[in-house]
DNA sequence: ATGTCC
């Protein structure tokens, strides 16, 4: 084990030792400006163990693609590493429908258009959820959903949502919410249901099992050529309001100790202080509103296939998981805090962390790709405790959004959606050039990445999912 | 990623 080949390497950084999961073009590809933030990260005091996976690049503060780990119990919380889009994370749902039955390019533009008659995505949108009380999404998470919005039973011999979730609903300490300004709560309230924009989308795939996966697929439902939906969406401003507000208790609280390192934008406390508790509290009032936002949205894309492909649709929730977060888990016996910024869990077979309806087969997870390009489900593998069962999220941005703007052109991005030819991915805007800057120029080669992780051992693929059409926020 | 302010 630990062994450092092609794939994988252990680097000796003045601050301590950053494990690298790429193969060595991705690594070289990094640059050194990772490498120094990994240098900062890593002198936050009690770290027992800090990586990056192949998709990793610049963030605030803190790379995404970093997993991070500390004790519970003399550990420290960073919402610097959690990042803004507290929750941010994947849903998957599966239909009754095959490839063939999409074939038509009109059917691909009304289900688009079906999806955004119900799901705003433009700048500032509305969602049409007044009737939710936003204290209750956040106290209670999905269980804080009235029965109409939760299709699927709650029994576990029938469900399909609340125990396809990797968590339904978080624990917290309610009065934390008072931090939080009046006004920013309404936005909140408001935004529920909605896209937002940048990398968050909501594609409508066609699955291909791998060959060697094809009873693992079996057992969670895939089926060859199925048509699926995938969410990629987090807790809009709550996530912001909570690093804004939460985070502010934790710079003073910094001061207060003298704590620090040689970025300014990296935050870190105790966990056990008062703002490092706070923090975590308020964190997870956004984890609960982001799976529910993704929840929303899924019911509203399920209303749009049923107008348009018949009430018989189905769709059938596979799973939900946030790549942006931290939580207590017990690894080898050890209450640890796992901080993850843009990193997947990944529990391989038999783990206990999985939830009941995956406990023997290990959990989807769940890859995003970029725009126009497959996205991946995979599965865990026993190997990967040595990096917390901690993977990737997706391609990794490879350039700004500005050099992306200057480097291609909107006609060479409508090629690469193969836009007005019969295998066209429909995208909800025709409005190109605000799409540009999420072309798949934007990014690293999944596949590569994808490859990177399973020669790592941290994951194996159980099947590629292939863009049919995409709603994007603008 | 997001909202705000220039």
């Amino acid at each position: 084990m630990n062994k450092q080949n092609s794939y994988y390497r252990v680097i000796d950084l003045p601050a301590g030792e950053l494990h690298v999961y790429a193969h060595d073009d991705l690594f070289y590809a990094m640059g050194n400006k990772v490498l120094e933030m990994a240098n900062n990260n890593l002198q936050i005091p009690g770290i027992r163990h800090m990586s990056y996976t192949p998709d990793a690049h610049v963030g605030v503060g803190t790379c995404i693609g970093t997993t991070a780990v500390w004790g519970t119990e003399d550990g420290y919380i960073s919402p610097s590493i959690v990042g803004s889009d507290i929750g941010c994370g994947m849903r998957m749902h599966l239909t009754n429908l095959q490839g063939s039955d999409l074939k038509d390019v009109r059917l691909r533009r009304r289900l688009v258009k079906a999806i955004e008659k119900r799901i705003p995505v433009e700048n500032h949108a509305r969602g049409y959820f007044s009737d939710i009380w936003l204290e209750d999404v956040l106290r209670k998470g999905l269980h804080g959903l009235p029965g109409k919005y939760v299709p699927d039973s709650y029994t576990p011999r029938k469900a399909t949502s609340l125990t396809h979730v990797e968590n339904s609903r978080f624990s917290f300490r309610e009065t934390e919410l008072d931090r939080i300004p009046e006004n920013l709560y309404h936005r909140a309230h408001r935004q529920l249901g909605t896209l937002g924009n940048g990398n968050h989308f909501i594609e409508i795939q066609e699955i291909a099992i791998e060959e060697n996966k094809r009873d693992l697929a079996g057992q969670w439902g895939l089926k060859d050529g199925q048509i699926a939906v995938m969410i990629h969406s987090g807790s809009r401003s709550w996530g912001g309001a909570v690093n804004q507000y939460g985070g502010s208790q934790v710079a003073k609280t910094m001061s207060k100790l003298g704590l620090g390192t040689a970025d300014p934008k990296l935050a870190f406390a105790p966990l056990q202080s008062d703002a490092g508790q706070s923090y975590a509290n308020l964190m997870y009032s956004a984890l609960n509103y982001a799976v529910v936002n993704r929840h929303l949205m899924a019911y509203a894309v399920r209303d749009a296939f049923k107008e348009v492909m018949g009430s018989k649709t189905e769709l059938t929730t596979l799973y939900d998981l946030m790549h942006n977060y931290c939580s207590e888990e017990t690894h080898g016996g050890e209450e640890l805090l796992i901080h993850h910024k843009g990193t997947t869990r990944a529990l391989p077979a038999g783990h206990s962390g999985n939830p009941a309806p995956y406990r023997e087969t290990g959990h989807p997870a769940l890859i995003p790709g970029s725009m126009g390009t497959a996205s991946y489900l995979m599965v865990g593998v026993p190997e990967g405790a040595a990096n917390y069962h901690s993977i990737c999220h997706g391609a990794g941005r490879v350039r700004s959004r500005n050099a992306t703007k200057q480097l291609v052109t909107v006609d060479e991005f409508a090629s690469s959606m193969r836009i007005g030819q019969e295998d066209e991915i429909v995208l909800n805007t025709r409005a190109l050039e605000a799409l540009v800057d999420e072309s798949p120029q934007a990014y690293k080669d999944v596949d590569q990445i994808i490859d990177s992780v399973v020669q790592a051992r941290l994951a194996d693929v159980v099947a590629k999912c292939r863009p049919l059409a995409a709603v994007k926020g603008v």
